[in-house]
DNA sequence: CGAATACTTGGCGTGTTCGCCAAGTATTTT
DNA sequence: AAAATACTTGGCGAACACGCCAAGTATTCG
């Protein structure tokens, strides 16, 4: 990383914060449910099966990296997924996984 | 993930595992540098600019999630990228960063 | 205003990751 | 066979991730 760096080390270390966030069943999960639309906390709670806060801290992690917003209605927030490209991962990773 | 899940727990956790393989500044350099062809340990330890056994530690990350390959030749071991699609996943987390 | 609902945040124990150093293995060279 | 090169593996401390519980905030409802 120290000679003719492809890109900057902090490109490197954001591009692996984004690819952290998602190096996570329950976060992958997420994703994959909010690829078929918004969902607010407590459905997604409920489909995890762990506790709210857990879930919550989950999005809160996602939303960092840039991959998904929330959005306060009422008493309710909701998710939805903001770059929908991360779906076309799967594709390639179940590659990775069956050439195995 | 209790009820109707789209994919299997067990499913979610072998893809979280490569993601995660890939959440690492270090690795996902060797990922991209790998693209453009293969590379010795030697020279990775050299542009990484760490300690040669953490390189090759990170490469056997790789390799297990079935990202890497490496062929021992002569005193050299070098490896390849085995998927290549990896790479597009760059092109969606640089949309994902830009769009913050 | 007080209670209820839906979340978020703080804290803490446990387990995992990461880096280096030291020691081990394998191959080539002298 | 000994030395050198190119790795890999074991071990260890420091830092980080993850889960739950408890407490805090915000909005709605009676």
């Amino acid at each position: 990383m120290l000679q003719h760096p492809l890109l900057t080390k902090r490109e490197y270390e954001m591009r692996a914060r984004v690819m952290k966030a998602l190096g996570h069943p329950t976060r992958l999960f997420m994703v994959d449910e909010l690829s078929r639309g918004e969902r607010c906390v407590a459905d997604l709670t409920e489909m995890v099966g762990a506790d709210m806060s857990t879930v919550s801290k989950h999005l809160t992690l996602l939303k960092e990296a840039g991959l998904v917003a929330g959005e306060k209605r009422g008493v309710q927030v909701f998710y939805r997924l903001k770059t929908p490209c991360v779906v076309k991962f799967f594709e390639c990773i179940d590659a990775v996984l069956h050439a195995r």
